[in-house]
DNA sequence: TTGAAAGCGCTAACAA
DNA sequence: TTGTTAGCGCTTTCAA
């Protein structure tokens, strides 16, 4: 009788059963092809029988593999976040990798609590969303001599594999299509204001500058986003520049938001007021009209990330990179 | 030079560094108490200098305890998902528990693998959406003598613990709130199909009978849930039946698409058409007019289930039990 | 307050 | 194709 035991099903307690040593249960389950057929049929019966479920932690001390990789999301009720999950997903999990979603909620803190948490259960590679980081977390990142991605947004120096596109490129393209289109008075509505946001407001103060336009009216909050703050916000707005011609929103729960308060003040979109939003989510086609947005390759990410980190993962040496997977202006019928 | 090692710093690095054994600087970690506070901060300043992480699995495999709970969800970007995370992770992490989040995508089979992953993974408990399982599923779980919560909605047989709301009679109250407005000829309108959605349809067909009217009006579909869905699904229902007078939605997005939907044909809500979804997720307050709709207690549904989990995990015996959180019927604007 | 010994369940490496 | 041996990094148990 053994000191300490779990009174769980081992590895053991299969082999004993059919007759045969615990590495050879353990080969059947890993190289099947390495067993003869007989015995794999005995011993997948005896593991059916008995109910044995692998201990991971168990494999992983021993093979020094977790087959795990970490994707931390800010937000679990963003779908921009579901699709890029959705890519990484598929194209992991076929390669027999487990992935574990942790959930920073836009803090660099908890992400960095999180990246701890994740190298402690030996994480194979790490998905970040963003390019920024506490200082603790990069120094981590660097002894973990692990594969890190950061996603959504550009740098021009990343940590290793970085896939997004240019935010504040697209806050420039999105507000020109405003400009082109006889806008001036153009405002910029943001909350959360997370670094994402930042550049994309950033973009937009830049294209307003270069067409030597005022970039005044701008009001941001760093509360979360949502229908009803997109809506109030814009109330705030309206008071306070009531020559206001055009709105970006920040992203398109804001401009949803702010779509909705029109139609309660009977303001025409476009009409009276022009709106934009940002990453083309599937409300931003239903609304009426439908939203102009910018749409962002989400799911495309989700894919690269995937392949780049395979790649990475099966012995291909990359340097750092970044890669620019850009965007699309859709104008929808809201400008 | 030992035969395997993986270069990464351990217990066994920091006590060579300071000069005691491995087991002090374990016992530094994990009951600080009980070691002597100059050595504990010599420790300290080693584990900092040398970059120590812990090994999880090691741990997990010495104790037999994993400090992790498996919470899985259908939809990543259904921000009824998240409330009920948000209070979960609170009250678990608190109590030192670390929430692993799996996507089930809706699919029972999705929910089975990774039941079995998180079981091998040596998960303390298993929160799972829904009361349906594959007979694997419970036989795996049955086996795993490990609590189980079941949530979202209640069943006469749980496994274990049971927390949520009666889905049917929520779906008869949001039907008899449009019979008591006088709206005779309600349909249905139902996304995935899940089997809350199915419960719902349900108790919109008992309340229908009950009044003695018809629970013909209805139409669904197995494609996930979308705005833009809901208006396509309100076009072909107003096409079929064109005396449709009001449409329960199985849910706030397709409420959503279909106010969308009548504001591009021109519809007034609820002059011309009533409508109502269910779970009350913000975009319900926001819409021009507010949407009718069920609020459920998904914040507090997470709360309860971390509460009843931490007795549990501390040894609380519960027999089997539901929980009815309920839900309140909100009439909004469009009813 | 600190340490020695043993073992958790599995897999790598080598052997037959 | 199957087995033997050692050890992954940690914690438990018992001892000092």
């Amino acid at each position: 009788m053994p000191r300490r035991s779990s009174g769980r099903v081992t590895l053991q307690h299969i082999a004993d059963r059919v007759g045969v040593t615990k590495i050879t249960v353990s080969r059947a389950l890993r190289e099947p092809h390495r067993v003869s057929a007989a015995l794999r049929l005995r011993i997948e019966s005896a593991i059916d029988e008995l109910g044995y479920i692998p201990n991971h932690s168990a494999g992983a001390l021993a093979s020094g593999r977790s087959h795990s990789v970490a994707l931390l999301i800010p937000s679990l009720s963003n779908s921009v976040f579901s699709e890029i999950q959705r890519g990484v997903q598929e194209g992991l999990s076929e390669a027999g990798y487990q992935v574990l979603i942790g959930h920073t909620g836009y803090s660099i803190l908890e992400e960095e609590r999180l990246i701890d948490t994740y190298l402690s259960y030996g994480v194979e590679a790490l998905i970040l969303p963003g390019t920024r980081h506490t200082d603790h977390a990069c120094r981590l990142l660097a002894r973990a001599r692990v594969p890190v991605v950061e996603t959504l947004e550009l740098t021009e120096t990343p940590l290793d594999i970085n896939v997004g596109l240019d935010q504040h490129e697209a806050g420039v393209a999105m507000t020109q299509a405003f400009l082109e289109r006889g806008y001036r008075r153009v405002g910029f509505l943001g909350a959360r204001m997370d670094h994402r946001a930042q550049l994309r407001m950033a973009g937009w103060e830049t294209a307003m500058r270069q067409a030597g336009l005022s970039a005044q009216r701008c009001l941001t909050t760093p509360h979360p986003s949502s229908y009803r703050l997109g809506g109030e916000m814009l109330g705030s707005m309206l008071e306070r520049w009531p020559d206001l011609e055009a709105v970006f929103c920040c992203n398109d729960d804001l401009a949803a938001g702010a779509l909705f308060e029109c139609q309660r003040r009977r303001l025409e979109v476009p009409g009276a007021l022009a709106l934009a939003g940002f990453n083309g989510l599937d409300i931003t086609e239903a609304t009426a009209p439908p939203l102009a947005t910018v749409v962002t390759p989400r799911r495309r990410i989700g894919d690269v990330i995937a392949s780049r980190l395979l790649a990475r993962l099966q012995g291909t040496p990359l340097r750092p990179s970044s890669e620019n997977l850009g965007f699309q202006i859709r104008i929808g019928g809201s400008l």
